[in-house]
RNA sequence: GGCGACGUAGCCAAGUGGCAAGGCGGGGGUCUGCAAAACCCUUAUUCGGCGGUUCAAAUCCGCCCGUCGCCUCCA
């Protein structure tokens, strides 16, 4: 089987080949850093994330490149709202953004290159457009003649003309055809500025992507992604510039997701209807709204709720009760009595009990739980061969995981344990969950309620540590109480516990406790 | 006006020709000192509506209704 991939140049499910046999290279347009970004535009983010880990847990070495765009309106205007630079405004969004996509278990890119970093590189580019004809300076600015692209509109299908007819572009009459678009802006006060053959001025949003997609991945790029917002004109724009500069594809395949939706509108930044990550984490743990994030197919709009995140966090608590399962017969030492095999998996005589015999309860083999392991596996890979279908992919763990908390065998084989527990780390990795499963520590823990702020980090380690401490002291104490059947006491601290989101689980091996939702 | 999506159970959502995944929620059980967790059973004879093609359609075609997105900064 092949990866195949929707391809919006196309408009066709497409097999994905890469350009170079093993290697593959892949741009995704990133935030604008003058704010965080907002729990839709995440979206994004953790979508091409979990395509890019795909493409590397099928073999790939995939060269990832995200930009930061660090020069452009809203971040002038930021900058003159709070009195900052243009410079700290970005240094400050941009340390943002990577501790928020940490938290989201999104990959450092291999290269986040930053547009004002790379003005040469712009320069050049323009310079190479205006050689060819592709470009012209007018009242300062430069402009990309789109007459001079025959091809454009190929990528939103759109027709020049159609285009004209109902856009409502402002009249800039310094541009030859309604439809060219700066490649350089000349200086204006108050904005920062670059020396360039034309003059001082600022690079046009558009000229970035180009410029630094090829720099880092050459000419003709394997994967180039981002919002379906940016089809047009944004990646219209670039396919215009960079093609008409290097007579080469620019880039082969187009990824676009959908929106994410708020009462069926679009979540925007402008319509005000929107929750940042910090917001929701608040409530939510991270791989609960990662989960939510991917639970739909990513060309699909995806209607968020507090309920559907709800779901999703429970839902992730199940899929992370199983792999603690799977975790701790492994880990487990053979110290208790050998007439007591049941290590943790209470609950199932008495559920094969009920069943009766309808078969669906026949205890399956070693062998056999090794195929079934291996078909969960199989499964899960058709499903993301298939365009990304993560849906699908979260519905095989789910199965799965409901299959092994029935009738898991009681003394698995250590390759059996072991089949189970790389295959719920694989998905985990390529989904972006069951991050301390995988051996990740956590970022922060929800439950304990404290806000992941700059330079409390080490703090916080210490409370987790003093909270847990003395939560087992007063389990501990609760035991006692069960033990001689003081039940109205074990009850109340019981009770107390949970008003306080921690959970007791009193379990055949002992009481076990955790945060709600974890 | 041009281009493009979507409408599947209470909610989220997969499925694009062969008897409707998965998650959450609801109902009933098993287990438990009681819980929690887990498991079992159950919860859409039906996929916006009406026609058509087909042995067979949620899935293809046509029309209609409804919702949304892009065409302007936008993930």
């Amino acid at each position: 089987m092949t990866v195949r991939l929707f391809n919006t140049l196309t408009g066709v499910k497409e097999e994905f080949v890469p350009l170079r046999d093993d290697r593959v290279t892949m741009y995704v347009c990133g935030p604008t850093v003058y704010d965080h970004p907002h729990i839709g535009n995440w979206r994004c983010f953790v979508v091409f994330d979990t395509v890019r880990k795909y493409l590397k847990y099928r073999g790939f070495d995939v060269i990832y490149v995200q930009n930061f765009t660090d020069v452009d309106d809203k971040v002038i205007r930021k900058a003159h709202e709070t009195g900052q630079s243009p410079k700290d405004v970005a240094k400050k969004y941009i340390a943002e953004y990577l501790r928020e996509a940490t938290i989201l278990d999104i990959e450092r890119a291999d290269v986040h290159p930053r547009a004002t970093l790379h003005i040469d590189d712009m320069i050049e580019l323009v310079q190479r457009l205006l050689a060819g004809g592709h470009a012209y300076e007018s009242a300062g600015s430069l402009y990309f003649d789109t007459t001079s692209f025959p091809e454009y509109g190929k990528l939103s299908k759109q027709k020049i003309e159609d285009l004209q007819a109902g856009a409502r572009v402002e009249p800039d009459e310094n541009k030859r055809h309604p439809l060219d678009f700066v490649i350089w802006k000349g200086h204006k006060p108050g904005e920062p500025a670059w020396e360039s053959p034309w003059g001082p001025g600022r690079p046009g949003w558009h000229l970035e992507c180009s410029a630094m997609a090829m720099k880092y991945l050459g000419a003709t790029l394997d994967i180039h992604a981002g919002g379906s917002d940016l089809i047009f004109p944004h990646h219209e724009n670039e396919i215009a510039q960079s093609e008409s500069a290097t007579g080469q594809k620019f880039a082969r395949y187009w990824m676009h997701n959908a929106f994410l939706n708020i009462g069926g509108e679009r979540m925007g930044k402008s319509l005000g209807n929107f929750y940042t990550l910090g917001e929701l984490l608040e409530k939510y743990p991270p791989d609960a709204i990662r989960f939510f994030l991917l639970s739909a197919h990513y060309r699909k709009p995806l209607e968020f709720s507090e309920k559907a995140l709800n779901a999703a966090a429970r839902g992730m608590s199940r899929l992370k009760a199983v792999a603690g399962r799977l975790q701790r017969m492994r880990l487990a030492v053979p110290v208790d009595a050998p007439s007591r095999g049941g290590r943790d998996t209470q609950g199932v005589r008495g559920a094969r009990r009920t069943e009766g015999d309808g078969g669906k309860g026949a205890d399956r083999g070693e062998e056999e739980w090794l195929q079934r392991i291996a078909s969960s596996r199989r499964d899960f890979e058709a499903y993301m061969d298939d365009d990304f279908n993560t849906a699908d992919a979260f519905a095989v763990l789910f199965d799965l995981a409901r299959e092994i908390n029935a009738r898991f065998p009681d003394s698995p084989s250590d390759a059996l344990l072991d089949a189970a527990i790389a295959f719920y780390k694989d998905a985990g990795y390529v989904l972006g969950v069951l991050r301390e499963f995988r051996g990740i520590p956590a970022p922060f823990s929800p439950g304990i309620g404290t806000k992941v702020q700059d330079g409390e980090v080490g703090r916080h380690a210490d409370m987790t540590k003093i909270v847990g401490g003395l939560i087992s002291l007063i389990v501990g104490i609760r035991d006692q109480a069960r033990k001689s059947k003081d039940y109205q006491t074990a009850d109340r601290i019981r009770e107390r516990l949970t008003d306080m989101e921690i959970v007791l689980e009193d379990t055949p091996e002992g009481t076990r406790w955790r945060f709600k939702g974890q």
